[in-house]
DNA sequence: TTGTACGCGTTATCAT
DNA sequence: ATGATAACGCGTACAA
């Protein structure tokens, strides 16, 4: 293996370790000569510092971690996570740092992810994913100053830093526009209903809703679980009220779907008898009949929003907002 | 920031800093009092050793790299990406090990990536994805001993351990079975012509088709570049052909389903008139109309043999197979 | 059984 | 301008 270190090129170069790490580190002190012969023994055998030996001297590991509270498995098929990612990439690589990623697999290894990764200072930072908001672990890390940012809503007390999709904002900027085409009657197919994420947006649903003039009625809010089949079944129950609706919000795209196919069976025409609008703006939206006209979490400006946060914080520069709030926005196909 | 430090247990636990170590490494020979008072302390202030220094010390960070060849944007929505490391957090994690994701942006940082990942030691090995086969750094790699394992197909010699899925058995596969169901005139739609992977299975394609005593028609062999534009130019030119094929096998879900709106255009019944495969297997399958029969590339089993692989190679045991090759599934569905 | 002392490979602070 | 030397926090050989 690799003995490559610094006292090694020194002895080659003829000069003492204390030069080779000055030359690699730019000091201009060193003479022209001496620099020469060090660089020309780094570059003859390949010399590269050691990341470990750095990590430890300079108490930073240039690494940024990103948790998830996920089994790993979950995570194959999510278009969240890999956009999270490609983005946490993009811009911690822009700052020349590296990711480590981590997902919680069994319950016990949820301390675990705290404990090994931050305070054992493998990393710099953590970005934290759907964490449960009241998680404990969270105060004692921010007690002890250990830089992270939750992505997702906080709601206890305001001393975590955090990035959030303006999840009110998006549902009160969808119904508008439904509301904006002549629509008076709109359904809400939200998520299960204890969800922080299903009860903002019905909040922006309703605040859109009464700012219009018109009254909120709970017959056309309906709670699935984010699947096909529940947004069929929702749908379907919706468009055999006596006063249907002429216009269904679904909050996810695949619930958007079975609403359209539920749509479908009662022989209504989209957009023109019921109007569809989903969420996240995923890739499946082209490929339906008709394309789905959906709401897109700005997963990117998410990503980016948290991890030059995150980076700040580590780097000791104030940070100007404590909680970011990432605008949605609607992206315009034929369902609506 | 945490001052906390096995010295610093050390004084509280009056014993010295060397017993500490040994409790928290589990030595049988330590005193059951000193032990518990050592327990107690670390309990107390919530000491959890530094992983940097124990890198140092231990020549190993317990850490995989993972680096692409890809710009970070182009990585968002691609299900390659995400199922890759899904299935790397789940194997690398059961033996203890963290990942780090690397993305080569720059041309430059080519390089760059291969130097810092794994030459500075911050991860214990590589997995290397989507490499050109003839990079030179690999050989260097490979001579410096550094533990990588190579995911796609490696054509220079054999010094570097790979996994790769079995592109030729999927296509042969897949042409087998659209044999099986009596068609004759079979077409092809590839990617970029140069590509190993659109020569790989165009070889499985013919091989299958000249099992079956039937000739190989280079009419019936298209190359498009992976968009629904390419598949439904394909298709269209393919359909109009004066002896048109029965069956179409294309590369990708997207390009298949670019085939199937040619097939719709030119009146053709799927799967009756012509049927049509595509590779990949991606959630948009269930989504169209027909719903498409598609050869699943096993991409957890690939990333999984990868990873274990390397770990294997990592702490120094023997690794059965230098090069793993991973068999294809077909999903069958409505359109062939 | 426990403590002392050294080294892992750096960077940075001293002297010179 | 350069070389010796001291940390960084840990594991372990050696001494007691």
């Amino acid at each position: 293996m690799s003995e490559l270190k610094q006292t090694e090129i020194a002895r080659i170069a003829r000069v003492s370790q204390a030069t080779v790490s000055r030359v690699l580190n730019e000091d201009p002190q060193v003479n022209e000569d001496l620099r020469q012969r060090v660089l020309a023994a780094v570059e003859a055998y390949g010399y590269v510092p050691n990341a470990r030996a750095q990590s430890l001297r300079a108490q930073h590991s240039h690494t940024l971690g990103l948790v998830l509270h996920r089994a790993p498995s979950s995570l194959a098929n999510d278009p969240f996570f890999s956009a999270l990612i490609a983005s946490i990439l993009e811009h911690g690589g822009k700052h020349g740092y590296h990711l480590c990623v981590d997902a919680a697999r069994a319950v016990h290894s949820r301390r675990a992810i705290y404990e090994e990764l931050l305070r054992t200072r493998r990393v710099d930072g953590l970005i934290l994913v759907e964490s449960e908001t009241n998680d404990e672990r969270m105060a004692r890390l921010n007690e002890q100053g250990f830089p992270f940012v939750l992505i997702g809503r906080y709601e206890l007390g305001d001393g975590v830093y955090s990035v959030d999709n303006d999840n009110v904002g998006a549902a009160r900027m969808a119904t508008e526009y439904l509301l904006s085409r002549g629509h008076q009657r709109i359904a809400y197919i939200g998520g299960p209903a204890g969800l922080v994420l299903t009860r903002d947006r019905l909040f922006g649903y309703r605040s859109a809703l009464e700012a219009a003039g018109l009254k909120y009625d709970p017959a056309l809010v309906m709670f699935g679980d984010f699947s096909e089949q529940s947004g069929y079944r929702s749908a379907r129950d919706l468009l055999t009220l006596t006063k249907r609706p002429t216009a269904i919000l679904a909050l996810d795209d695949v619930m958007a779907i079975g609403a359209l196919q539920a749509a479908k069976e009662h022989k209504l025409a989209v957009p023109k008898d019921v109007a569809i609008i989903g969420f996240n703006n995923s890739p499946l939206c082209s490929y339906v009949e008709p394309a789905l006209t959906s709401v897109a979490v700005d997963i990117p400006a998410l990503a980016r929003a948290a991890t030059e946060m995150l980076i700040d914080l580590i780097e000791g520069r104030p940070v100007s907002t404590k909680h970011a709030i990432i605008p949605a926005q609607i992206v315009k196909r034929e369902s609506a």
